[in-house]
DNA sequence: TTGATAAGTCAGCAC
DNA sequence: GTGCTGACTTATCAA
């Protein structure tokens, strides 16, 4: 029972049938160009071998591209359903406050109005800058 | 010149080399089964041309799912976005009414308070159940 | 050349 | 079988 690897589960056909050059494939994607121009000069490369090793290259790096493209996806979905439940959050604390503050001023309202009242039975003029509202 | 239509504009390899049996793309995904295999019953296809085309039929499905999973996935971001701009003019509103109230609340309570002191500076006793807040 | 993305293919799961 | 979705390839566009 040895143990089977086996951590990218290809599904698809090897990018080159015969691994022209011994490079795996996380080393492909990383060298530079610069250094694999030189690498494939050494070897003995044909034409199309390179044309073959470049392509591999590039599939390699579009693989990369597309994760990353479907991380972000997910990223920027999983951002506006933070911000949406934060806006819900705050929504819900004001819509606490406001009944609150509506109470509250229809207390003093009614405290102001009592004292008018009042004023008004004891026969007390008030002041005319007093008597707003 | 004559016309070329290319309308789907194929960047991949026909499904089928040879159109096995003549049969569009359209009509292969919106045909039964039942009729599938009666068509294919009567002209006279091997085994492995049947298995072609239940293939074929199997991909062009395929595409047509990918493509509606794509579109479902954007209105899905559209929702969450249009949700969460009304709730950001919910927000509005509110932020809107708070200060509004805190003024109108101010004034309520300094008309109240020069009443409670016009009272005192003219010795006016006022009864203990209105002279809460 | 690099990176991102739409469309298509395929595997694998769930019904 | 059908439908959906993640991962991959390819084409294509922008920088």
């Amino acid at each position: 029972m040895t143990s089977q690897p086996k951590k990218s589960e290809k599904r698809f056909a090897p990018l080159s049938p015969p691994p022209i050059l011994d490079i795996s494939d996380d080393d492909l994607v990383s060298i530079s160009v610069r250094d694999l121009n030189r690498h494939l000069k050494l070897k003995g490369l044909t034409k199309d071998d390179i044309v073959r090793m470049k392509q591999r290259r590039r599939t390699l790096k579009n693989r990369g591209y597309a994760a990353s493209c479907r991380i972000k996806r997910i990223e920027q979905k999983d951002e506006l359903e933070v911000e949406k439940s934060q806006e819900w959050k705050d929504l819900e604390v004001m819509q606490d406050e406001l009944p609150q503050m509506r109470e509250e001023m229809n207390n003093i309202r009614s405290q102001y109005d009592a004292l008018k009242q009042f004023a008004l039975r004891n026969k007390i003029s008030i002041p005319p800058e007093l008597e707003h509202l």
